[in-house]
RNA sequence: GGUCUGGUGGCCGAGUGGCUAGGCUCAGCUCUGCAAAAGCUGCUACAGCGGUUCGAAUCCGCUCCAGACCUCCA
């Protein structure tokens, strides 16, 4: 398998330091508002990462983190906590305000099917071992403390170290660029960034420290929860495009700076971003939406409501490497397409061995491109298209056009059930109201029946009527040689 | 200005030095009482200009265009 690691910018045979073990970081939300589709597309990004290491028999362990404190409105010292600050607006406790939107979050990754990972750690719960890393760094010559405030020593760093590796940034051409910005005067140097702030009287969240009653900086967080969960060295660590600079370069030069030479990740893997008109989903441009609004089509730039899975399914026919764009005709075809995938699916409940000796389909190749797709940098694009390619053998067994066997069948289903199902995580979308489903059902055999007598009494006026009005109701009626089959919209 | 992505057929979106991506749309055919579904067929693209090559959309250079990051953002 080889991933494509964003620190070589060159795809790497996938090879974990402990195998079966395979570590994997990925830094989640910071909650102090409502997760938009973007954020989205990135825990689905390395959903697809952690259920195909799985699928593949890696024992995982998946960290993602819930940032619940620390990240500030602006790069100036007066900048303020963004949970303090829907703290304050809303007159509530920020812990509410992380837990109101932890539950959101959670929320939301259930509707699209994203997996939980196995650990999900705060950053408000790993204070102590954060001012125990801030205190090694400072040790180890590459932090110091000015007015109750630490900072990371980014030049003393870069005199051994090669800050800007990740992103590509040079020191030299990044120091031009942040001499303008203000409210610098405790740094030695406007590179530094903050591992521990002083807090002033108006912030709500605030721990002792040997330096101040303050927060953790922006950064550390994960470089503390990383260490601790998956190792000073660990296989793969995630997140959006957005965050390889400054985020995951001070990550690396805060791991590096603490515990030594060693490169703390092998493989980062960054997701690219979800756009909308060719813009970037962000809040500040108000083109995000929520997966209400997604749902419901109750949003400003949406024609309609699309499905979860309908989302999940186009997200998946990008590349995670490539920016997406979000367009409501690129969303219908996707729900059309998921639609014919989903329907071939559902048909093997009454799919026969069908007799002939040749042109029998070769399951094993489609497998094997299937494998060959996702271990080439989890191409689900390509995975899809090869799932279309079984979805054409599938129709052409149940309309009697192609011969198979009964292990041709059951091959068959594995490689859906584990590539469209395991995988993809793609499921068929539970209708409203699953319990009265039988009844319906039974329903439907009765009025296919009625209509079955009619039309062989060549009663096309009964038989069309029990059709119009079925359709009307939303329900979809196809005739074929071997009786009548429906579908609920 | 710097760093980094990308520009593919009507739309979305993969990929590769030479051989059909795939989906959606559109047209035709088969099947069918009609319709739908399904199958088959067609619409054959790779920003522009140079260069390397027997051969490039795929490699190299330049130009143009778009986007992201460089301040919090997945």
């Amino acid at each position: 398998m080889h991933i494509g690691n964003s620190l070589s910018r060159e795809k790497e045979r996938f090879t974990p330091y402990n195998p079966p073990y395979v570590g994997m970081y990925v830094c989640g939300p910071t909650v102090y508002s409502n997760v938009h589709l973007g954020n989205v597309r990135t825990f689905l990004t390395f959903d697809i990462v952690y259920r195909y290491l799985l699928h593949l028999g890696f024992k995982v362990r998946y960290v993602r983190n819930i940032t619940d404190v620390g990240h500030l409105t602006g790069d100036t010292d007066d900048g303020e906590d963004k949970i303090g600050k829907k703290a304050r607006l809303e007159n509530i406790e920020p812990m509410e305000v992380v837990q109101r939107y932890t539950n959101d979050f959670h929320d939301v990754m259930r509707v699209f099917h994203i997996l939980p990972p196995s650990i999900e750690p705060t950053a408000t719960g790993h204070i102590v071992e954060q001012i125990s890393m801030i205190e090694k760094i400072i040790e180890n010559g590459y932090a110091y403390a000015s007015n109750g405030s630490v900072y990371f020593d980014v030049r003393k760093y870069a005199e051994n170290h090669n800050y800007g590796a990740l992103s590509g940034r040079r020191i030299d051409e990044l120091q031009n660029q942040t001499r303008a910005l203000d409210g610098q005067d405790e740094k030695r140097d406007p590179l530094d960034f903050a591992l521990w702030k002083k807090a002033d009287a108006s912030h709500l969240m605030h721990w002792p420290s040997p330096w101040s009653e303050g927060f953790p900086g922006w950064h550390l967080e994960c470089s503390v929860m990383s260490t601790k969960y998956l190792g000073k060295a660990f296989d793969i660590h995630g997140g959006g495009m957005d965050l390889k600079f400054p985020h995951h370069e001070c990550e690396i030069a805060q791991n590096m700076g603490a515990h030594g030479p060693e490169e703390p990740v092998r493989y980062w893997i960054h997701g690219n971003m979800l756009t909308v008109n060719g813009r970037k989903m962000s809040k500040s441009e108000g083109n995000g939406f929520t997966p209400e609004e997604l749902i419901t089509g109750n949003h400003k730039l949406l024609e309609k409501g699309y499905s979860p899975m309908t989302v999940r399914f186009f997200m998946l026919q990008g590349h995670y490497a490539g920016t997406l764009d979000f367009s409501n005709p690129a969303l219908q075809a996707a729900e059309k397409g998921l639609e014919r995938l989903m329907t071939a699916w559902g048909l093997f409940g009454d799919l026969a061995p069908v007799d002939g000796a040749e042109g029998h389909p070769d399951v094993d190749a489609l497998r094997d491109r299937a494998y060959a797709a996702m271990n080439d940098d989890f191409n689900t694009p390509m995975l899809i298209a090869v799932l279309y390619d079984a979805v054409k053998v599938v129709n052409s067994v149940a309309g009697g056009h192609m011969p198979i066997t009964e292990e041709g069948i059951s091959a068959l289903r594995a490689l859906f059930d584990q590539f469209a199902h395991d995988i993809l995580g793609l499921v068929p979308e539970t209708q409203d109201g699953a319990g009265t489903e039988d009844r319906s059902d039974h329903l439907m055999e009765v009025l296919c029946a009625v209509r079955a007598e009619a039309k062989a009494n060549k009663d096309w006026a009964t038989a069309d009527l029990i059709r119009d009005r079925l359709g009307a109701l939303g329900v979809q009626i196809k005739d074929s040689k071997d009786g009548t089959t429906w579908t609920f919209d």
